[in-house]
DNA sequence: CGTCGGCTTGAGGGAAATCAAACGATGTGG
DNA sequence: CCACATCGTTTGATTTCCCTCAAGCCGACG
């Protein structure tokens, strides 16, 4: 555990500096090792050792397993300036693998190399207790989403979150942005067939709450969408600007 | 992060014994500060901070939601030897709150004490490690259970995983255990409702898999509910001794 | 131009939810 | 000790949400 911290930011705002800083700095340490991927690559594989640490630069990344029936499904999504493989650190080979949902360019560190860097740099911890702390947020979240919640609120939810972290993530603005999923991988998420994916796509899309079209997503009525996610929403999400009033981007 | 380590045990037998020996080294500090909870306390209530660590003793606990409309989720669950609000170390005050399934003693750590604890014995923080990565690998199961699983399937996998841990955790033998659960926690846990619980538990009854009455589990033919649970197991539940055959006890 | 991957829509079926009621234990107070 | 309330379980009838199967469509690309 990192030893000189244990707050988290964004709702302790004097730790959001040190948080940039701590990205700004493990950035500039990865800068020399940037590694491409193409989409449908594993760039971690199922149960293989890894001792490398990611910073997503570009595209969209997914950690998978995919059932011996064939039935997928989408453990989590990682967007641009996540981390992943943080866990590699400390726990065991995952059973399932991190693939590219896009082509993606990400910068690689070593965990060797990484120690040496936190230990000089609390800032640099601070910025992976963040991205641990955030991946387990939301993976409560999507289990409480795939428990109780019903189709259309799952994939509410699923679009309000991403728009959401794209917004933090300073890629988007005013409710419109990229999205390289299929509709197979929206359902692979969410739990639900693309059949049905599709039917509660063209239900938003008919009721004004937004559109999902080839990669493009449009949100045209977020206070309606938020209605709709509400049930599932933490109460972060349900107060936190970027779900809806102003806005604080966090990097890039 | 550990300094001293970055790697798992169970898969790597030459650290099973640090492992034994955090936990017993944890288990002493904390002995002086016990603590008491009746069933249904909240042990660490939702959205508040918390600088405590608990090593559960006795009786079982779980991470749980209750949203607006009445819909609860229990998002995880704890049984003896498990460590809970470890990640309260480095992330945000959580927007959901611990509660005693039943009647619950756990012994209580500060955060600053434990910080020094392991920073002069590594073993413990093998031990932190080691619950972080086993919650992870769990709620990604859960996941994977939730989105893609039916009913029998999920029931199933949560029968073999919570005999599997406390195998593990050495509180029972040959396939029978107390459970203090509700048809509705159940249901609350699988996403299920207790209506349709019970309906599943009935068939899983009938054929001759397991019984659960009254707080009582029985398994009865451990193979046949493997192979029901077998396209929602990860790898490591497939071949690990503790889901059939011989068995490695961790601690108590 | 044909093919292929992804999207769209329809028809029908099935798994699980909902609604409703009764039953069984356990506990409590008269 | 019995009456009675409470909590959890069990079962039936009905509904609904989502899945399955099937076919057509559209755009991208060789």
């Amino acid at each position: 555990m990192p030893n000189n911290f244990t707050e988290f930011p964004l709702h302790r705002p004097e730790l959001l500096e040190t948080l940039r800083r701590g990205d700004r700095l493990l950035t500039e340490a990865m800068s020399q090792d940037r590694k491409r991927s193409r989409k449908g690559d594993e760039i971690i594989r199922a149960s293989e050792r890894c001792d490398t640490i990611y910073r997503l630069e570009a595209g969209w990344v997914c950690r998978s397993r995919v059932l011996d029936d064939g039935r997928r499904s989408i453990v989590t999504v990682f967007l641009p300036g996540d981390l992943f493989g943080v866990k590699s650190m400390l726990s065991t080979e995952p059973p399932d693998a991190v693939v590219a949902l896009s082509n993606v360019t990400a910068l690689a560190i070593k965990h060797d190399r990484l120690q040496q860097l936190f230990a000089a740099e609390p800032s640099v911890a601070l910025r992976l207790a963040f991205q641990l702390g955030e991946d387990e947020r939301r993976l409560h979240n999507y289990l409480i989403a795939l428990g109780r919640g019903n189709a259309e609120e799952r994939i509410a939810t699923m679009l309000l979150e991403l728009h959401g972290r794209l917004l933090l993530a300073g890629i988007t603005q005013n409710g419109a942005f990229q999205m390289p999923l299929t509709q197979q991988e929206i359902g692979d998420f969410t739990g639900l067939t693309l059949v049905h994916v599709n039917r509660v796509l063209r239900r938003l899309r008919e009721n004004g709450l937004a559109t999902v079209d080839r990669r493009t997503v449009e949100i045209h009525d977020l206070p309606k969408l938020h209605r709709l996610a509400l049930p599932i929403l933490d109460t972060f999400q349900r107060t936190r600007p970027e779900f809806g009033g102003g806005r604080q981007q966090l990097w890039h």
